[in-house]
DNA sequence: CCTGGCACTCCCTGTTTCCGAGTGCCAAGT
DNA sequence: ACTTGGCACTCGGAAACAGGGAGTGCCAGG
């Protein structure tokens, strides 16, 4: 159905219509590649592939350009991942070494990826659910007020304030404090609210009801999954590509936290590339983008997703490229921290 | 030179092109606004604000449209703040009440700004310069580590790791944290350095390294101006006006924070309401939009700035009035936790 | 100082024309 | 059986053009 020669074709058209944004016709396919045929040749291989549904004409007597369908052969098939040249690696590197904190790394990757792909980035954040327990803290910030501090193997800091009323004595707290550490010491998330849940019991009755106000704040810690925060980025590349009335729609989607959720959260199993391209995404106003995503994370478990947002025409070999070493680079940081 | 009539006649340009985005003409003008004259003696009027600069027109024989210098002549003379409707107050309070954290303070009130003036609104964090210490507190994670929390009295909580190259006893932190409470109870963010530099001589010469780590440690996140922080939303408004070419630009700008800083920062004093219109607005890429921006905070001292970035042919009225709101609720809603 | 009238100026819009890139198909060549 | 050159055809986009209309500036009269 499809030979060699009608698939270089494609690849042929993919290439030419990414760099140039045109239609690209048979002409100009003969003379830009040396596919070693004549352009009528390359025609009668056109109207196969159009008849296949891999690419479109925009209206009659125009040149042809791929469909979904036809990038989607082309990523699977045709391409291969772009490495990145030694400069751009030493870029990343050097960019997210600086970083201090949680928020610094998913802030400078995000940024970084945007720059690198001159497209919009996206980065969610390590997910709780996978990661254990490092310490719990208790600190009495005022005499009706403690404030606990949750600290996870991947350097989340989650603080939540507990309201006590009446004064808790310096006894009591460390007290608490220490049950809770014994409790949930190397705890994974997952199981920590099973760990805590029968803890006010065991401390004597006066101090019972502090117990509770503060196992029932860190069990509403655990529960409201903070792994749902995603950042982007790189919204003004958006400005450079043709979207015509649709860039407003894209940009709302950007700004909806559960969109973004979706457009990472629903790529497949994560630690493989995975790209979904124009109408394979979920969301109704994104029908003429695409999505690059991985997921990254310490060692080989995954702790969420970044990825790249762009127009269906965009340049696949090497976004893909930009946002594996990415990934790989911040699961270096995350675990040396 | 400017008579009442010729400001009328302003005010009425300014208005009619804000909800038409048209260029207004004479005609037009003596339809919609009952001035009691003729066209005839409109147009008189408009040569003479044309000639004073107050607007403009855009070729030849078509309507006129306000400039920079016109908009200034409106905001400063012409219009009223325009209070908010009792339904808008209530989504106000509605929305920010449920935030429990500092990040979903801000995180809100920029979002129900972006929201209340289909623009975009841009809020920066509250100081930490005016604000004081609440607690510091230190928590020993791992053997030669230890993690040191600030905690602020606007909510803000700042946290950094501390290295130690040997094992501390837990006496030594409990002393240090007593130590550092002491000393910093209370103390404004200024002056919290001098407080805190030579607290190492006053510790037993065992532990003097340890204090001094520490100490170094909070000296660099009382210097490292994280008051810098700024976010914004409602990017997607944006791509509703017609920028044209400039959207890239604008885009552009808002994510750089540096600029945010500026077109925030140098709105003169805080906690009055300023409004720089086009061209008085420092950066480069921002000369067709103007800013709205209030200090907020507790009481009468402003913590940080918030504000709306528009098209010049902004509502100002308006958006002045859901400015000054927000600011006011955001400050309560701070003063409250 | 205001007003109605009038000539003038451009922009905008719709229409027409024209060109060219690109196609599909066919017949001839290998 | 596939490839190739030739050829008629199609259609979008640019350029050229005309008409309408909104708006202006100016002037003379109230």
């Amino acid at each position: 159905m499809l030979d060699d020669r009608k698939l270089a074709v494609l690849r042929a058209i993919v290439e030419d219509y990414v760099s140039t944004n045109e239609p690209v016709g048979s002409k100009s396919l003969a003379e830009r590649h040396n596919l070693g045929v004549s352009p009528a040749t390359i025609r009668n291989d056109m109207a196969v592939l159009e008849e296949e549904g891999y690419i479109a004409q925009p209206h009659t007597s125009a040149g042809r350009i791929p469909t979904d369908k036809g990038y989607r052969l082309f990523v699977d098939r045709l391409s291969t991942i772009k490495p990145l040249s030694p400069a751009e690696r030493r870029a990343i590197e050097t960019f997210l070494a600086g970083a201090y904190d949680l928020d610094d790394v998913v802030g400078r990757t995000v940024r970084l990826l945007a720059q690198l792909t001159r497209q919009v980035a996206v980065v969610q954040y390590p997910s709780l659910t996978r990661s254990s327990v490092r310490h719990v803290e208790l600190v009495q910030v005022a005499s009706h007020r403690l404030l606990m501090v949750l600290i996870t193997n991947t350097g989340r800091v989650e603080q939540r304030v507990v309201e006590t009323h009446s004064a808790v004595s310096e006894e009591t707290i460390a007290h608490l404090r220490a049950l809770l550490n014994t409790c949930l010491d190397g705890c994974g998330l997952v199981d920590a609210p099973n760990a805590v849940v029968d803890l006010p019991e065991k401390v004597s009755s006066d101090d019972r009801w502090v117990a509770a106000a503060v196992v029932s704040v860190l069990l509403e810690t655990l529960v409201e999954k903070h792994d749902e925060k995603i950042v982007f980025a790189g919204a003004a590349n958006l400005a450079a590509v043709d979207f015509s009335q649709s860039l407003r729609n894209v940009l709302e989607a950007l700004e909806e936290q559960v969109v973004l959720m979706r457009l990472l959260g629903e790529t497949g199993d994560s630690s493989t590339l995975t790209v979904r391209i124009g109408t394979e995404n979920p969301h109704e106003g994104l029908r003429s983008t695409s999505v690059v995503a991985v997921g990254y994370g310490v060692g080989d478990q995954a702790l969420a997703k970044l990825g790249v947002l762009g127009p269906t025409r965009m340049d696949y070999p090497g976004t893909m490229g930009a946002v594996r070493a990415v990934a790989r680079y911040v699961g270096q940081i995350l675990a040396g921290s």
